[in-house]
DNA sequence: TAGATTGTTAATCGATTAACAATC
DNA sequence: TAGATTGTTAATCGATTAACAATC
């Protein structure tokens, strides 16, 4: 391990590493290399490796990496060697996908409570969970000692929202609004915006 | 205009200028500077100012840039000065939430046909559409010349149909399924995994 | 005119790649 | 041992920032 800072793209990198080792795995397969791993992800071999070296030395001269010891690094660097609880803002369309999508729990995030400003909504059953008042959403979540959200309300609310969220003591929004939210520093926004990113596609059509 | 190769990470911030300038435009806003827009989106002024400058010269000294004018440049560049045809594959909670979604049309794109390959979906309605089975994807894409696809199908499937796609002609793939996707160079790929965003998020907690 | 802000150049900073000794 | 592949250094490449002349 390595007390350096380590660069936010290395971090964002990490993720994907994982989810391609997490298929391998999957699938049996015991040992990588950063060649073959850098196929899957299409980011070189050497970047692999450098990114993989800021940590400790994770792999063996000769045969690459050991698949579910590599893993289980990443995870602990990552700190989702853990299961983390979420909150859900927005109990629209996206909110109802997002509460019964089943792959957050072994990447490491559970969703644990559902928030809606809409009296018609609240009390309505949104996967495994009661919509609740967003009037109650501040005191719900600090004291569940919560420290991440996703955003799923209409643009026009997500700022308003984020505030509160920020206030409820998160620290790290996943946000779905198409709006660029500002926050304090300590306070991490991940955007998703499927817009956003067909955009960056037709450029090259 | 400028014949040189623009590096992708500059089109890339285009749809955060775009949306920005949208909610301004929005609020009657009508002329802004690099440095209000780089506060908003979190960039600095002199990135801005950079970025749209290797397209043009679309602002005033003095006074900054007028927004609808800017808009117009941006959409032009980015190919959304027209709207796009996109296929969605994969009916299920996400893919209901997105074949919903009002906020593509004035951004660009619209959805205009849903595929699933289970029987018991297909002839469903999922907003507008009628579902479609799989079976006859690539023929329909084809016929209909429609370039880009949202992939909203379970990860064990997503590369077969991303295979499916590129053969129907599709050139631009958004893929929701967390998995990277092999496809030919002349094929764009854009990622939404959700969990990879908030474990790029954890570390930092 | 004075003030503001662009577009652009040069300087800095950071990320990626190539290459190879170390070693399994 | 021979072959493969890591971890790491140095070289290259590219992106960001600072600064300012041009000009509205």
């Amino acid at each position: 391990m390595n007390a350096e800072k380590i660069p936010d793209i290395i971090i964002g990198r990490l993720p994907i590493y994982m989810r391609a080792l997490q298929r391998m795995s999957e699938k049996g397969i015991q040992t990588t290399s950063s060649q073959e791993l850098g196929e899957r992800v299409g980011i070189s071999a050497a970047q692999i490796r450098k990114d993989i070296s800021q940590f400790g030395e994770f792999g063996k001269q000769g045969t690459g990496y050991h698949i579910p010891f590599l893993l289980d690094k990443l995870r602990s660097i990552l700190k989702v060697d853990r299961v983390w609880d979420v909150a859900l803002v927005g109990a629209g369309d996206m909110g109802h996908a997002l509460a019964r999508y089943q792959g957050f729990r072994d990447r490491g995030f559970q969703i644990v409570m559902v928030f809606d400003n809409d009296a018609q909504k609240v009390g309505e059953k949104v996967g495994d969970f009661i919509v609740q008042d967003m009037s109650s959403l501040a005191e719900t979540i600090r004291k569940a000692g919560v420290k991440m959200a996703m955003l799923t309300v209409p643009a026009v609310a997500a700022q308003d929202v984020a505030d509160e969220l920020v206030k409820a003591g998160v620290k790290a929004i996943l946000n779905y609004a198409p709006i660029s939210l500002n926050v304090p520093p300590d306070v991490k926004v991940q955007h998703i915006d499927p817009a956003s990113h067909l955009q960056r596609m037709t450029y090259y059509l």
